[in-house]
DNA sequence: CTGAAAGCGCTTACAG
DNA sequence: CTGAAAGCGCTTACAG
């Protein structure tokens, strides 16, 4: 708890301490009225001796302003949610706000209502809620009120109760595999990810998607967590069997990790095996094999979640449309 | 600029409309004090009508508290300052605080300006500046005034006027260069980095260091920015260059992209040139060939940080040493 | 250029 | 369980 033992200096010990009005102080702080040098000069060395410090939540009152935009997200650590949060963090800047983040475990409720309490304690705007529906959203939905909110949805359905911005990710992952089987390939498997609940993450739906177009059906996929350190377990699994030629990763890190494994087991990319994933991740140009991927626009996300925020209405159709496109590189031949 | 045009409904608003007196619709609010049932959903069902949402400055303001540490940083996506905000948000969750993060490019004072000027309106407790010395740092005190500050700093000496945590940079760097060297390298080349004004980043003197203390005159350094892309045409100079065969980075995506054009002109890591970078980045591991690298431990910088803001008397002696090692793995040799 | 006064929206004792 | 009153720290017309 941020401690409030001691009573801070405000700007009545300041006027005492400098013999000046209230109001004076004020001014010197804002600059808004000239003040006359010397003057300024007792209340600032008065400040000083105090160490005062302005209190913003007066400040935010008296202006009316809530500049800040709350950001919830499980994690900020995979390469999309940086670039998204940037992109946030940018769009804010621009409209004169802040950004506040708090990266909240989903399955901790009472670290989420903690957190939130927090939150809304704040002068803020909105929130935005990056992986909306990973959270207890009747909860959340109370715990908000009345509170705005807007989230970067991958397409599940249950996002529709709040103002979302879609990516689709199942889109993507289909663009990949369908990529993927035109190389000639019998089937192409997956490295299945944890999701909320139980439910099957949209990126494995689009995987699904384009072998079922295809006749095919779809391979047992192996398991593993985000980030490569997980995936070269299931890059392991995948390189002991004969049968894989091929296979979509949910994202670029976890690709990375199965090139790995694969190179650890003697089976080359792309010669014996074809791998892709979804980012375009910086480093999947720098990476030998480059890597194959989806680029998904989260600038783009990031921005329009703002927006909506901020003036619901109009979003959408302000900002223009993702840059998502399917990049070929090395990794699948 | 975030609008304020429309007067936002208050609680006296609520408390008209519900029929009830203004501490009650605060008491709803907090759950403070019992409500009776029936009054609470006339309450509820009239905050709904108006869509009424509450001001977080009031809040803060009547309850005392600070809960905003502000950060600002010239990039956040370098996987070094990616941990350290992690940690940052982490360690401020537990102490009940609110980070709120701004980008904030060093060039730019008047962009600069405006948003520590966004900053300083809100409730915040102190100011977290990433790359402290990139700024200007004089007007930079100046607006902050009392506020306290605190930085992560890699030991620039100029740092000294504000509290700071040391990541030691220059160690970690001249800790990989002689250990290029105990390989049993003629020299060691480097890639420079840009850094603030024009002096030379610890990691390059870091570098120099090693090398003269073993009686080498350092070479010309290759030039790249931040980032494993522009690494590439830095990675390309050195592979053309057949009396290189160590290479030390200032970070691992740099070290990646190297390591990308080495093998691009035909020149295999390690056999004919090793590689080595700094932070240890996640995907150093799952490189071909994995990367040597010196592990920093900015989890424990980030949280340090905070504690500085916090309580600046006893925050080093509380959190422990930090988790810095060279970490050697294929890249060289 | 400066002071006295009102008010921003909320919470919290204080009385009932 | 509920209402009337005071106050959180600041800014901004309003008068001089």
């Amino acid at each position: 708890m941020p401690s409030k033992h001691l009573r801070l200096p405000t700007i009545a010990d300041v006027a005492r301490e400098a013999g000046v009005s209230l109001p004076t102080v004020s001014r010197v702080l804002t600059g808004s009225t000239p003040v006359r040098p010397e003057t300024r000069l007792r209340v600032e060395s008065a400040m000083t001796r105090l160490r005062y410090r302005p209190n913003g939540a007066a400040r935010a009152l008296v202006k009316g302003s809530q500049p800040i935009i709350g950001v919830i997200a499980p994690d900020t650590t995979a390469y999309g949610r940086t670039s998204m949060m940037t992109s946030i963090e940018e769009r804010a800047r621009a409209t004169g706000n802040l950004v506040a983040v708090t990266i909240l475990d989903p399955q901790d409720s009472e670290g989420v209502s903690a957190a939130v309490e927090v939150l809304l304690a704040q002068p803020i705007v909105g929130v935005i809620v990056l992986d909306y529906n990973s959270y207890n959203t009747t909860r959340l939905h109370a715990q908000l009120g009345a509170i705005p909110i807007a989230t970067v949805t991958n397409g599940v359905d249950s996002d529709a109760d709040v103002s979302h911005v879609l990516v689709d990710d199942r889109a993507a992952a289909r663009a990949v595999t369908r990529h993927l089987l035109s190389r000639g390939h019998r089937t192409v498997h997956y490295v299945a990810v944890p999701y909320f609940g139980h439910r099957i993450h949209p990126r494995e739906l689009g995987w699904r998607d384009a072998l079922l177009d295809a006749g095919i059906e779809p391979p047992e996929p192996a398991a593993s967590d985000w980030g490569s350190e997980s995936a070269l377990r299931a890059g392991a699994d995948l390189a002991a069997d004969s049968e894989v030629t091929a296979v979509f990763c949910p994202n670029d890190e976890i690709a990375f990790g199965v090139m790995r494994s694969m190179y650890d087991a003697g089976r080359r990319v792309p010669e014996d095996v074809a791998v892709a994933g979804i980012d375009d991740h910086p480093l999947s140009q720098s990476y030998v094999p480059s890597l194959t991927t989806y680029r998904l626009d989260w600038r783009w996300a990031g921005r329009v979640a703002i927006e909506l925020l901020i003036d619901p209405t109009h979003a959408l159709e302000r900002s223009g449309t993702p840059d998502n496109k399917l990049v070929v590189r090395e990794s699948s031949g």
